[in-house]
DNA sequence: GTCTATACATCGATAGAC
DNA sequence: GTCTATCGATGTATAGAC
């Protein structure tokens, strides 16, 4: 029992241990990117030495890898949950319209977010397989359960609904990059309400 | 007269050098990112020795603004001969259709231009006002010159010309980003004149 | 102005004690 | 499993010869 009870205990501690490298590595990863980032700071930042990271991680390599996918789960649920429709049978208009805001709101205000697509953007020439995780996880799910809601509703009369998500979701996401990541707010200042009314206008124009 | 002849052929050599710094610079830099490029590698490939960089360009973060600097010159011609339509006087919606075609042609060719967009992406955080000069020198430009042309056309009936621009850039540009730079392609194929089609039929759609 | 040589810090990664 | 101490390589930047 004593027996049990001690590998029980230090599996425990091992386990906080990694999770205590992940967030500290996360943390370090998200503000300065993978190459200014040393593992030296990332040990530091988690309370642990620098050996424990490579006993754990292999490399550091290993260790981004591990952190990114973490981001990519953790905002896959963001992602999702942000852009399912709360009342599917209300008016298209006031679906989407409360859609466009909500994810709009959201982006803007989650400066994790940003700092994750700064990452996988700024390190998809080194990290091809981490773009493709991002698109394959995060960009092809939401684009997709957004195409079904559009099939899902004929009365807008869409002759491409998969193309129009597309639409819909790169001005979303070239806005957010425009006036946050890329701090461009007070130079080319634009409400997020006029983007979102002509958005949705030009997608249910049809209906009428 | 020899005197002179002396100091011009001298600055022209050390022009010269500054020109082969920054082309080797601008090279690395695209390819591995600000934090990944090393001062060693730089003066290798423009075949000058390090204490020649730092002589004209003060330490790395000069050098890297400078190369910088350049390509947003550069890529200011390429943007705006791109979005400055042929013709004006043809139908809004065969123009409209002819400059996205030639936009995602362009972008999608150019793979410079794509590492250029990455890195301002990416290092937007640790330089700011780089991405500001982005913002400032070549976002502001094409938006404004493409709402003039928008404005100048007001069988559109577009209730907010900036508002569109914004639609139709952020498209091309995120669909640009998801399929090339983030090696999307294969996961989520969708064809150009798919995305054509349907951005110009929303945005000419009152016209009919 | 440009070079070689080098100073000095920091990097990723590991050996060995406990 | 985790630590301290350290290795060798490489980083930015500069001094001094020419």
């Amino acid at each position: 029992m004593s027996k049990i009870k001690t590998k029980t205990s230090e599996r425990s501690k091992s386990e906080a241990k990694a999770k205590a490298i992940l967030k500290g590595a996360m943390k370090e990863f998200l503000a300065h990117g993978y190459a200014a980032t040393s593992m030296d700071k990332i040990a530091k930042t988690a309370g642990v030495s620098k050996a424990t990271l490579y006993s754990h991680f292999g490399d550091k390599e290993g260790l981004f890898n591990a952190v990114m996918q973490d981001l990519v789960k953790d905002k896959f649920q963001t992602v999702m949950g942000l852009q399912k429709p709360q009342s599917l049978e209300q008016d298209p208009k006031i679906v989407l319209s409360a859609m466009a805001t909500r994810m709009l709101d959201n982006a803007q205000s989650d400066r994790t977010f940003q700092d994750f697509v700064r990452i996988i953007i700024g390190e998809s020439g080194r990290f091809p397989e981490l773009a493709q995780a991002y698109v394959s996880n995060l960009a092809k799910p939401a684009i997709e359960t957004l195409t079904q809601y559009f099939k899902s509703h004929p009365e807008l009369k869409l002759d491409d609904p998969e193309a129009t998500v597309r639409v819909m979701i790169g001005t979303l996401v070239y806005f957010v990059m425009l006036q946050e990541m890329l701090h461009g707010k007070d130079i080319l200042p634009l409400e997020n309400e006029r983007l979102v009314n002509t958005l949705t206008d030009l997608i249910t124009k049809h209906q009428d």
